[in-house]
DNA sequence: GTCTATACAACGATAGAC
DNA sequence: GTCTATCGTTGTATAGAC
């Protein structure tokens, strides 16, 4: 919550460059995390972001180019699917829904759960969220991983664990219903993964009916 | 879809009070519903339900306290409980999914989908949607669907379902996320309720560990 | 001296309140 | 129908880095 912006805020402000070593972009990305999250990206104003960069609001547009571009740098998902999709890959195909899963909460419990919940409540106003969320899903879950499996119907697989992850995350970090919202992960890996595996890897009925 | 708003059409417009407030706060409502469906909470504004209603702006304020108000009462979920979960209560128990998804499908495909949409977007700039979907899910889904099966650890199978069945609706319905969002409800039915239905009555692996 | 990150002021638009 | 608040954005002067 606290802030924590580090401006030197017994001196009073100074026109003209700062002193190097004030990272400006980084305290914007930062704050428009916590402002975006809180509020999604319509209800984010450009001004409560600078503020509490403790910046002028000039210097989104300088930056990033106004308040889309701030929305796309701080918004992102903080996965690197080069990284992690071998290493799900690696190791038993039947246990990659555990894997999955366990590798999900990790991350998005790391970045604090409300980044998520940043991420699906920009859906709300934004159709760039819209389309990235698609897009991530699509090319790094299907492409990289539902395809590697080369099983049947790859494109509805994918879009079945999307349900699966989309609604865990939703229950999780978003409406945060409970007790699924506090469990350990163990919990989750557990009762969930069965799910996704079918989706993955199971049989979903008749192909070709 | 179709505007259809059942303001009294046929009569002229008349000059000062209106025979009662019923009329114009159902015109109201219905165009409410119409406009945050289609734009968020955020981006619909007053003036534009107001017009469409075929009404002073000002009546938003008299008749529902402001926009807060009028989204409240105009986005409710398009379900009554006590006459949907009888219904599915009737029959094999293990077919419970398959009533289920199937009555989620024709609901939400009905009103359009993007009413689900709707929903899912005004969770994020207004946090009394998410208390209603999260009250939603409790009350009917717990109180009345799950513990009426009697199984283990209800409240973790009800959470479970929320994640499926949430997720669903946000690929079907915001997402987008093909082929789903245009498969046919049997196609949906097949490869999720077995899924569901373990969430439902299934193992979950060990209830005590 | 030149470049550039920065702060400040102000503009045009628009929405909600009254 | 008017008023007021506030939004995102732009122009410009300035202070520090190089």
């Amino acid at each position: 919550m606290s802030s924590g912006i580090d401006q030197d805020g017994a001196e009073p402000k100074r026109r003209g460059r700062r002193r190097s070593g004030a990272d400006t972009k980084a305290a914007l990305l930062a704050a428009a995390r916590e402002v975006f999250t809180e509020q999604g990206y319509d209800a984010a104003t450009v001004r409560a972001i600078a503020g509490k960069a403790g910046v002028d609001p000039a210097m989104v547009n300088h930056w990033f180019g106004g308040k889309e571009g701030l929305f796309t740098a701080a918004v992102a998902i903080p996965i690197n699917p080069s990284e992690v999709v071998p290493q799900l890959l690696e190791g038993d195909p039947q246990q990659l829904a555990e894997r999955l899963l366990h590798r999900f909460l990790t991350v998005w419990d790391n970045v604090g759960g409300g980044q998520f919940a940043a991420l699906m409540r920009s859906i709300a106003t934004n159709e760039n969220a819209v389309r990235m969320l698609r897009e991530f899903i699509q090319s790094v879950l299907f492409t990289r991983l539902v395809k590697a499996l080369d099983v049947d119907q790859p494109e509805l697989r994918t879009a079945l664990c999307g349900t699966q992850i989309v609604g865990l995350g939703m229950a999780r970090y978003v409406v945060r219903l409970e007790p699924l919202a506090s469990a350990d992960h163990d919990v989750v890996v557990a009762t969930i993964a069965p799910n996704l595996q079918r989706y993955l890897t199971g049989d979903l009925g008749s192909p070709a009916r």
